[in-house]
Formats: structure tokens, C-alpha cells, sequence
DNA sequence: TTCGTGATTAAGTGCACACATATTTGCAAG
DNA sequence: CTTGCAAATATGTGTGCACTTAATCACGAA
């Protein structure tokens, strides 16, 4: 940050952050263009862009052409959430991770998978609860319905050896999807299945993924007792 | 922008993520260096780099220096999560917004508390419980204690006209912060606050943050029941 | 064989320049 | 006063080049 030249785009980052926070640039303010941040600061204009766009990213300043960069008023931050395979997550905190197929058949979804994956009435779809395990305890329950048409190799796969899961992720060329987390009662069976009393409150994640405008999947995933997604800003 | 060579940093972005989708790029595999790719497609190195930067960001390709680029063998899928003020919040779902403050002390915190905030044993703070509501329904119970020592301002705000939630983000300088979801059962106090059953499921999210190594408040919102949070992939 | 150690290589970053594109602004015509 | 159009301008993006940094590889010494 000194005479030396070496100015990354890091540094005009963290020197851009820095006036946002102690206010010399105000929430709503317009701030001087990148032209003029970049004579100011000494460095191209190149990396002055490349260190506006990072920190517009993460939702504290608003660009727009022609318009300039402008401090966020309501700042939205963005934060990353880390989607890993489960086995991955297990693996992850130092846990020996294991799996259990409870049930697969093919069968008529309930109305409400069958309006997330847009499917007609009387499409049949497989349907297969596994139990992921960590240290041998219950970790999370997936109930996993898969359209046979849009992924016809599921019925050939071993959902007994590995979870759908992670053969999906493996096996099957992504899309899009969406996410929703909730918070759920634990039925009986989810009870008896995660070990936990009926009526515990039970993390909940609900994705639907899809390749273009088919669905492929969608899947819920009921989380033990007292686990909690983590992630920083 | 069509057959011609000018190629967008986005149309390469597409065409890789098109290999890897296809499997053309296998999981695991490393894929060709960045001056051979530009040759390829006709376009700078610049260009490919910013693609493959992008790719790399939403966690499909792993990158090192000299060791090159691969495809991700367990795509760690990296979701963008938008933290708004509640009030935005409930305002972008087109309902009316209102707030109302339950209580507002100077006390001890309770152990967890000062766990997330590194305080002193006997260090009091400013404790705030307020709801939120959305068309006078409520809509998340907020939980918040502030260091008044580190946010000294925080003893004048008036907390009845606006939450802590939106006063902290207009008027405290940011820095890091960490936030975790989870479920947990309402209690007797919660169950009435948000006009819900005792013992019913609800979502919460438990925010700390800081400025610096300085911790500066921690909250716990608790969403009443069927309160999702959305996102997409 | 094993352990440095230096060469090599691919990504990371910076810069100067040019052109593209989206908005705003101001002026003029209706 | 409104509408339309053109000029001005800030960001978006692409290119070629050079240098930096980190990881790997190959070679030679112990």
C-alpha cells in the first residue's frame, strides 16, 4: 500500500471496504469513478474494476452503467453456502461415514413432489429413502424421488452400496436446482429412523434440480437433532 | 456476439461448462491449460481466464498454479445466500411490515451468549428481544444482544421505532461475521411471541458479528412455522 | 535410495489500450 | 409540457503483453 507499486487488486479491495465501513464513502453515496480511483490509488483501471466488482458481488456496493457505483443503502449481503455430497460433509468433520437403504420402489409421488417436479398425475417415479450415518450414529434421512424418464439409469443403480445422493452427483450432468431450508416435526418414522423423539424439531433441506426444463430430482433431507449449517460472511 | 470470434468471457463460460456437463471434461480429469483453450476457441488467455475463474467460483473446477485445472470430483455445489434486512425482507414478498419492541435491558448474558461473544464473565449487555411482523402477523422473533462497549451508540437508539436488525446494518460498520441455521422447538415465551404451538418446529438463524477481532453483537431469529429460506443453485 | 535443489510450467495478476453497451442528460421539435 | 433523439459518460469486456508465484519434475549429490 506503499510506495511500492505492488498494488494488487486485493489491496484496492480491502482500501475500498475500508471507506465503506468508516463512511467516508456513505450508504447511498455515489463514489468516484474508476478512472479516477485508479489515478488516485496509482493503479490501472483494470484492477480497480476487478476490486469494484468483487465487493459488488458480495452486495455492498451497487453497479450500473453510465450510472456509476453506488454504496449499498440496504446492504444484501451474499453469503456462500457450500453444497457437498453428505458423505463428503461427514468426512469432513473427522466422522466415519456409513449408509443404509431403507426402502426403493417405484410408486406415485404425493402431491407435493409431483408439483415440484411438474410431473402428470400418474407418472410413476422411484422413490428411495436411505439413512446417512456418521460415526454410526443417524445423520440425516433422505427421501429421494427420481423421474425414471429424464434419468433412466437410476434403475440399473445400487442404491444399497451408494446414496442417491452421491451416485447423482456423480453420475448425472447438472442443471440448475433451487434450495430451500425449513424447519419440520419429526413424525414417527423420521423419529424412529434419526433416533430421535417424535416432535423434534428437525432441520430440513428441499432441492429440486433439473437440466434444462426437465426435472431430474428432488430430495429431503431431514437432519438430525441439533445439527447446524454453518457459514461466514 | 454470434459465429464471430467475439467471444464474451460468458460464451466460454458456457462452452466449458457445456464439457463438463457432457462429460467431454470427466470429474477428476484435468483439462487443457489456459493458452491452449484461448487458442481453441480463438480468444486471450485473459478471456479463458475470467471463464474459468467464474467456473471455478460456483465450485466445478478446482484450479492450482502449475499443477492446472481439473474438473471437481465431488462438486462441493457453492449456493449464494441473500442476507436482507428483515423489513426488505418482508417488503420484496409484497406484505406490510411492522415491528414491535418486547423488551429491551442491560443484563448478564446467558452463558452461550458469551461463549459467541468472547465477553468477560461479569460484562453486562444491552439485550433486546423485538418482532417482526408481516401483514400484523408475526413473522420472526428477534433475539439480540449488543456489546455496549464496542457499539456504544447502541445505548441511545431507539429501539422501539426501529429494530436492532436494520439499525445495526445503517449504523454500525461491518467487518466478519458467521451465521448457522438450525431448527428448534418453541418454547412457552416463543410459542405466544410468534402466536404459534408450543413445542412446534421453527427455523432459526443465529448470526455473530465483528470488526476486527472485536465482537460486536450476536442475535437468534427465530422464524415462525412454515418460514422457508429460498435460494437457487 | 533418499533428499535437496533448481528448472520448468501453469495459473495469478497487472497494465495500457480499445471498443461495446447501457443510461443519463440536454437540447430541440412537436 | 411532453416526446424524441443525439451526445456524453461510466461501467463492461476483450486483447496482447509482461511479470510473479506456486507446484511439480528431473537431475544430481549424499
Amino acid at each position: 500500500m506503499n510506495a511500492d507499486s505492488t498494488k494488487s487488486w486485493q489491496a484496492v479491495q480491502a482500501e475500498v471496504l475500508r471507506r465503506i465501513r468508516d463512511r467516508e464513502w456513505k450508504p447511498g453515496e455515489l463514489v468516484p469513478h474508476e478512472a479516477e480511483l485508479a489515478r488516485e490509488l496509482g493503479c490501472s483501471r483494470t484492477t480497480v474494476n476487478r476490486a469494484l466488482r468483487a465487493v459488488a458481488e458480495d452486495g455492498l456496493l451497487e453497479r450500473r452503467r453510465r450510472a456509476g457505483t453506488r454504496v449499498a443503502l440496504h446492504p444484501v449481503r451474499k453469503a456462500r453456502l457450500d453444497i457437498p455430497v453428505i458423505r463428503v460433509e461427514i468426512e469432513n468433520r473427522g466422522l466415519a461415514y456409513s449408509y443404509s437403504l431403507i426402502s426403493r420402489a417405484e410408486e406415485l409421488p404425493p402431491p407435493a413432489v409431483r408439483a415440484r417436479l411438474q410431473s402428470p398425475p400418474d407418472h410413476k417415479m422411484l422413490h428411495v429413502l436411505g439413512l446417512h450415518l456418521a460415526d454410526g450414529r443417524p445423520y440425516a434421512l433422505e427421501d429421494r424421488w427420481i423421474d425414471p424418464d429424464a434419468v433412466p439409469e437410476a434403475r440399473e443403480a445400487d442404491f444399497s452400496r451408494i446414496s442417491p445422493n452421491e451416485w447423482l452427483v456423480l453420475n448425472v450432468p447438472f442443471g440448475g436446482g433451487d434450495i430451500a431450508f425449513s424447519a419440520v416435526e419429526a413424525g414417527p418414522d423420521e423419529a424412529e429412523a434419526l433416533d430421535c423423539a417424535p416432535g423434534a424439531a428437525l432441520f430440513v433441506t428441499e432441492r429440486t434440480t433439473w437440466r434444462g426444463s426437465r426435472m431430474l430430482t428432488t430430495v429431503q433431507l431431514l437432519f438430525a437433532p441439533r445439527y447446524r449449517l454453518h457459514t461466514r460472511i
